[in-house]
DNA sequence: TTAAATTGATAGTAATACTATTAATTTTGC
DNA sequence: GCAAAATTAATAGTATTACTATCAATTTAA
């Protein structure tokens, strides 16, 4: 697979950046150490001047891909999606039966990231761990409608919008289709986030939190 | 019922706060007015300058209070998880059923808030639209781990657990019980949230998302 | 190879998130 | 009812943040 889909990009709303960091050398150092930098430090104390210097260059070339660090943060959660549903069809499109196919989908989406080498200058692990951490943020903000007529939400809309069509295959009938996908989307990152902080609110097992969604799942809908 | 309870008080980790803001009335006056202020424009433009000016005060008499606005949000969400676990309480007492306490306790925390004059300070509507928005930020920070050990998360683990517990005892053998209570805490915010700014992503009936929520939990223990 | 686009360097601004100090006021303990 | 203690108000000040603006240097593209 890898060769095959070797120029394979993730689309992201136009909304999100000024200039599209995937076309320079810039950009794309400016996404590789953004990640690196959001995930050690997190959205608060991030700000484009110690990203300037870990990049080698200056806040102000940095304005003229993101108009803030809030796009630049849409952006790295567009293109977790991105992925993310992109993982999804690909694991799950030979799958015939719908329950098999049903249950595949809900292990990509809630399984430990691994690194993917199709898309070199993204670090899945430490965007995947930004996710779990911040995420939420990028929607909980006064300027959410907004940003959702401008489409900045589209790739998150449209992974939930997969799993609810998945949800209605096996189950035509069940009459929260769109609550149950968005919750376990939602709770596929927030069950990470309590094993790795508040470990007595969640169970720790190794398959976890996979096993929990997809019994939640299959007995709600079957 | 209001008179009995009338001198009742929800009590807050003593690491929120430097000075008890119930205890005098400008303290009142700055929960009052965060709340309100918080509210409108969130916590993000939300400053102590701002909360000053409100309370006719300034900010050096907030920092008195709380260490700084991150610490006074922590306030309001433990008042409100503390406030809610009362609720869950109050209104599951005397069920003897087990099935009907479940579901009487997943009615309470996932229907719409209304106002509850015991507590004449504060303003339950405003503080739940606050929980929706702005409780995940309280614990996404680099800092959780600190503040836990600080006992600053205890009356949201303290009603996760009371949810657990009541999901044991309907099903002693149901291996996710901690899992579904935190997933059935966050969801029950965040599926008022869709509702109101991503619509497409939740059904949107009358009586919900309370009835998805007690359906799913039926299903996933029953 | 010349123009156009991009980047780097520097400077500047308003607002934020505090800390410190001191004076005025209120509370309390006797 | 008064002195001491505690609390609050007023003011000032600082480092940092989140930008905007300008212009020269460099790279790229026609």
């Amino acid at each position: 697979m890898d060769r095959l889909l070797s120029n394979l990009r993730i689309s992201i709303p136009s909304s999100v950046f000024i200039k599209d960091p995937e076309s320079s050398e810039l950009g794309k150092r400016i996404l590789e150490n953004s990640i690196r930098l959001i995930d050690q430090m997190g959205i608060e104390a991030f700000t484009f001047k110690k990203l300037g210097e870990a990049i080698g260059s200056t806040e102000s070339s940095i304005y003229r891909y993101f108009e803030n660090k809030h796009k630049l943060l849409m952006y790295l959660c567009s293109w977790y999606w991105g992925w993310l549903e992109y993982q999804v069809v690909v694991a799950s499109f030979s799958i015939k039966d719908p329950v098999e196919k049903l249950e595949c989908a809900l292990e990509v989406i809630s399984r430990e990231v691994s690194a993917d080498s199709t898309f070199t200058f993204i670090d899945e692990k430490a965007l995947n761990r930004i996710m779990i951490n911040e995420n939420s943020k990028s929607f909980l903000t006064k300027q959410v409608d907004l940003e959702n007529k401008e489409g900045s939400f589209e790739s998150y809309k449209r992974l939930i919008s997969r799993i609810k069509e998945i949800i209605e295959t096996v189950s035509p009938s069940y009459p929260y289709p769109k609550s149950l996908a968005s919750t376990v989307v939602e709770t596929a990152l927030y069950q990470h986030f309590l094993r790795e902080h508040f470990k007595n609110s969640t169970e720790t097992g190794p398959a976890s939190p996979q096993a929990f969604i997809i019994d939640l799942v299959k007995k709600a809908i079957l």
